[in-house]
DNA sequence: ATCCTACGGGCCATTTCGCC
DNA sequence: GGCGAAATGGCCCGTAGGAT
């Protein structure tokens, strides 16, 4: 049991489950989780679709321990969930996440997962939650600017959600990609540590985004600002970091607009597994790409005895070093 | 000629606000 | 406290023009 666990297992789940065909490459990713995942969520965030599309009831066990309908009901409202978000679609952040275990006295696994479709062969964009390695149910509950998902996550953890770091303990970010969907001699689909795409903190891609910005027009206006000018704003706009803040719509004096600044995230392509940079990653495969220690052997070795025709390898992303590569070809 | 990337855009569900 | 409107968060598609 280590760290990626709840990772990899789905990622078995996902080819165990494309092998017995209940789903196919071009199945909608929320199917594919929901059936892939076999009840190891914590969250989901479109709980109506995912009990009425796919027949996947998150409260099911806990509804189970109770005798009734009615003494479930009462005992959520306890809980501070009231009934009409049982099985509402929250359209938060994440789209899910695992159970958090417990291994030698820490509490493991709880890793976020985001889910990003395309037709074509670049990464739909990143809106309003830029992509990390890492974030605690604390972070969640910030972006989201309301506690939902973690009052979710913990009532289904039950027992854990009370261990003393449930909260702010930092969980891994993976992101379920499909590129070419629909086309079936090219699709790809991949579960990618969220390291391949935060290469910086985000809260410095925050505010050099803002100084580019003004870098930009100094320049097309052909205007002089003292260098120790810049250095103070610089410094001014490096407080500049909650997405939350930036992303509300402005109150302008006299505007009959409501100006509203968003930041989305377009994938580079050495961000990109599925991009030209990286060749090895072929055409038709589900893949689980990780940083360190996933490519670890232990892990590799586990992996290969359970499906045997996985074949592992490593890619270099250009700033983040060597990723760990498993590949099941479909 | 074809592929890829950057950018712009449409659209909609849920939540919160604020009025009665 | 209920209700409609406004605010917010999110999804990913289409396309022009550059790269190969």
């Amino acid at each position: 049991m280590y760290e990626f666990t709840d990772a990899v297992d789905f990622y078995i789940g996902i080819i165990k489950a494309l092998k017995s065909g209940i789903i196919n490459p071009h199945s909608p990713l929320e199917e594919i989780v929901l059936k892939a995942g076999n009840d190891s969520f914590a969250y989901i965030d479109n709980r109506r679709d995912a009990k009425g599309k796919q027949g996947y009831d998150l409260w099911a066990t806990a509804k189970n321990q109770c005798e009734d309908e009615e003494q479930f009901i009462n005992w959520i409202k306890s809980r501070e969930i009231a009934e009409k978000l049982l099985y509402s679609k929250s359209e938060q952040f994440p789209d899910f996440i695992f159970k958090v275990r417990k291994h030698e006295g820490k509490l493991i696994c709880g890793s976020l997962l985001e889910l990003k479709d395309s037709k074509s062969g670049s990464i739909a964009s990143f809106n309003s939650t830029l992509p990390t390695k890492y974030k605690s149910l604390e972070e969640i509950d910030v972006i989201n600017s309301k506690n939902l998902v973690s009052r979710v996550a913990s009532i289904i953890d039950s027992k854990l959600s009370s261990e003393r770091f449930y909260h702010t303990f930092e969980r891994r970010c993976f992101y379920l990609v499909r590129t070419h969907a629909g086309k079936d001699d090219k699709v790809k689909i991949s579960i990618v540590d969220g390291s391949f795409f935060e290469t910086l903190p985000k809260e410095h891609l925050i505010y050099q985004m803002f100084l580019n910005i003004l870098r930009a027009h100094i320049e097309k206006k052909e205007i002089k600002i003292p260098p120790e000018t810049l250095t103070q704003l610089e410094k001014a706009l490096s407080q500049v970091t909650d997405q939350t803040i930036i992303a509300s719509s402005q109150i302008i004096e006299k505007a009959s607009v409501r100006p509203r600044l968003r930041i989305m995230a377009e994938v580079h392509s050495e961000g990109n597994p599925h991009s030209s940079f990286y060749p090895e990653v072929s055409e038709r495969s589900l893949n689980f790409i990780a940083g360190a220690p996933a490519y670890k052997k232990e892990l590799a070795e586990a992996i290969s005895q359970k499906i045997p025709e996985i074949e592992v390898f490593t890619i270099r992303h250009r700033r983040n070093g060597e990723h760990g590569v498993f590949q099941f070809l479909f």
